[in-house]
DNA sequence: TTTTTTGTACGTAGTTCTACGTATATATTC
DNA sequence: GAATATATACGTAGAACTACGTACAAAAAA
């Protein structure tokens, strides 16, 4: 039987180490390298002749995170299978990765027999889901769709300034920009992700992995 | 060479059974259990012949956490040697573990390597530390000696509404109190925690696990 | 018992934040 | 080429926040 290429892409390296070699004791499946972030992984395959069949993917990453990295995964290489794997179970998180195309969701306290199931499932069938994310699915769809809320660079770069005890009068002079301009980031900002001050800022940065803590 | 026994103790089953592999592809290491948290290990402890050499602790976890069990560990079982291991690289809950008697303190981002030369150092040695936990040691002697920063009931109450996008006058009502004795708990606090504003008391909070997000 | 700490509360002044309307040059899209 | 979006910036007014000094009763500590 053909052995199958896995690739790892997780910012702890020894946790995407450890994993690598739960995946190479699985029969017929490889890990042939790990990457750190999305932009290296990119880069991998970007240079490599052949592409995995699948992608193991933390969804909290810095530098290029899972949800963005599976986006483009999904528009530049579709033959790939993106399994996304999360220590949170937050129910707008997983919806977004698989809107962005992951065939599966996997938490991080699973049994490694159940990876083992789903790498085996994607290759197969071409998606896994546990019945948990299935049941998510479901009570979302009664909710309202999540709404797509793309930060622009400098809309980035703003609020992880915002996160700290500057003022904005401060911020706007790291950004070298007018105060009143940032006066406007802020006001674009509470009105698209309904919001109300400064600290709901933080608060859904810190929650959206924006900044690190 | 005798074959030496280290428990993971960590709540993600996935990642504790990948540390497990790890651990036992190391020559004369032998994972003979894992517990996914504090209690568990206490309780298994409590029921075996034998003791492990090592308990590698992950430090953030739910029912009996890494800091708690560690203390509870050197007083019960002295001579097992624990090593936290742990995303966040937080000076104070670094200096709470090792306080609290961990031998080693790893960031989830070493190598493995690392975590190999760690085991086999704190069996000889008794202890192992990488330079960047030396180095955080030394700088906490400098700031101010044991802060010892106990927050009251009541402040922790008023640090917890504060990290919601409420004005200090809602938080006021909400805690029943004057608009003017809210503003004294904050005067306090800032001095106390040595911050400035309100966003740098939402960044205390989270940072020390005071509100959940 | 005296002293200190804690929890509560007020006043004033200055700074920072927020809301909202407007404007203009440059890019992008249709 | 025209319409639209983006990044930049100003003005004004009011709300919210911050600093600092003060006060007093109850509780705790010395």
């Amino acid at each position: 039987m053909k052995t199958h290429h896995v690739i790892i892409v997780e910012d702890h390296i020894l946790l995407s180490q450890a994993i690598a070699g739960l995946v190479n004791s699985f029969d017929n499946f490889e890990v042939p390298y790990i990457c750190k972030n999305g932009e290296e992984l990119l880069t991998q395959l970007k240079n490599s002749n052949t592409l995995p069949e699948i992608v193991l993917m933390d969804v909290n990453m810095p530098i290029l995170n899972g949800i963005e990295t599976t986006k483009i995964i999904k528009k530049e290489y579709p033959q790939i299978s993106v399994i996304a794997l999360s220590v949170e179970g937050n129910d707008e998180t997983i919806i977004k990765m698989l809107k962005a195309g992951a065939k599966g969701y996997l938490l991080k306290d699973v049994e490694k027999e159940v990876l083992e199931t789903a790498l085996k499932e994607v290759l197969e069938t071409g998606y896994y889901h546990t019945k948990n994310v299935a049941n998510i699915l479901i009570n979302s769809l009664n909710d309202e769709g999540p709404s797509e809320n793309k930060l622009k660079e400098r809309e980035i770069e703003f609020i992880k300034l915002v996160c700290s005890e500057l003022t904005y009068k401060e911020i706007a002079e790291k950004m070298f920009l007018s105060p009143k301009t940032i006066d406007g980031y802020r006001d674009t900002l509470f009105q698209k992700l309904h919001i109300k001050n400064k600290i709901g800022l933080v608060l859904y940065a810190i929650k959206n992995k924006i900044v690190n803590l």
